[in-house]
DNA sequence: ATGGCAATGTTTCATTGA
């Protein structure tokens, strides 16, 4: 089986891409992010076409974001949000697919440390603590896939000097990142062996794709139970690649039945 | 084997992203 996300940067002008890229690689699963869709533009007719079930909770210009369940599979106890945390964004949507519960996350960028949006990134992140915690009561198979807007360590930023106390980088936020791993998740890439500068995101601007000047701020956390069953977890580097690109690429693990 | 921001809507600039 295997699971995926990745953030499309708009739905709208990925399409393509996601309807070439699912062809190629045939999740079972993907979680998107950054959709920047309302409901009622989510383009269901080509993703039914390619073969896949789209849940989605999405709004304009912003956020958004779904989960694509290959034809075969079932995607029960769709919920969107973090219970009890209001918030007007929409950037949490889960599902259980094949006895997994799949949570899609887009984590809020966080803008500047020290910021109003900052400080509601820091908030969110305990929201979601709270609610990962929940879930992890409720199932043993717990998968958390998306943008987490946090380069955990060092050895997720190309320059860590350069980026040292940034947003993605402040310890704050990795720690904000810790308390998800200390809630019983682990982060799926650090199962194995990895090279050294992997990254899941580039900016578009000063030719930081070609030059490898990324992070690392995609990735899939899984509760113990699928960690036994993990038998890899990659990124996409691929898919930055080209015309009109994501600035993100798709991260995915595999697992055995 | 890559390229010098991109996407959106408030639209010819401002806002946001990371």
């Amino acid at each position: 089986m295997i699971l995926s996300a990745w953030n499309v940067n708009s739905l709208n002008m990925r399409l393509p891409r996601l309807l070439a890229w699912l062809t190629a690689n045939r999740p079972d699963v993907i979680c998107l992010q950054e959709t920047k869709l309302e409901d009622a533009k989510f383009p269901s007719l080509e993703t039914t076409a390619a073969g896949y079930t789209a849940h989605y909770a999405g709004q304009k210009t912003y956020n958004g974001v779904a989960i694509l369940v290959r034809n075969g599979l079932e995607a029960a106890d769709v919920a969107i949000g973090i219970p009890g945390f209001d918030d007007e964004q929409k950037r949490v949507i889960a599902a259980t697919v094949a006895g997994i519960r799949i949570v899609g996350v887009y984590v809020p960028n966080g803008q500047a440390v020290g910021s109003d949006k900052y400080r509601y990134k820091l908030a969110w992140y305990a929201a979601l603590a709270d609610m990962l915690r929940a879930e992890l009561a409720r199932h043993s198979a717990l998968a958390v896939l998306g943008d987490f807007n946090v380069a955990p360590e060092d050895r997720d930023v190309h320059d860590p000097a350069l980026w040292a106390g940034q947003v993605l980088c402040s310890e704050p936020e990795r720690a904000a990142f810790r308390a998800l791993l200390a809630a019983g998740l682990s982060d799926s890439f650090r199962l194995f062996d990895q090279p050294a500068m992997t990254f899941s995101w580039w900016d578009y601007r000063q030719l930081a794709f070609p030059k490898n000047h990324g992070l690392r701020i995609d990735h899939i956390l899984l509760s113990p139970a699928l960690v036994s069953r993990c038998a890899a977890s990659r990124i996409d580097r691929a898919a930055r690649k080209g015309e009109k690109p994501s600035d993100h690429a798709p991260v995915s693990v595999d697992l055995r039945d």
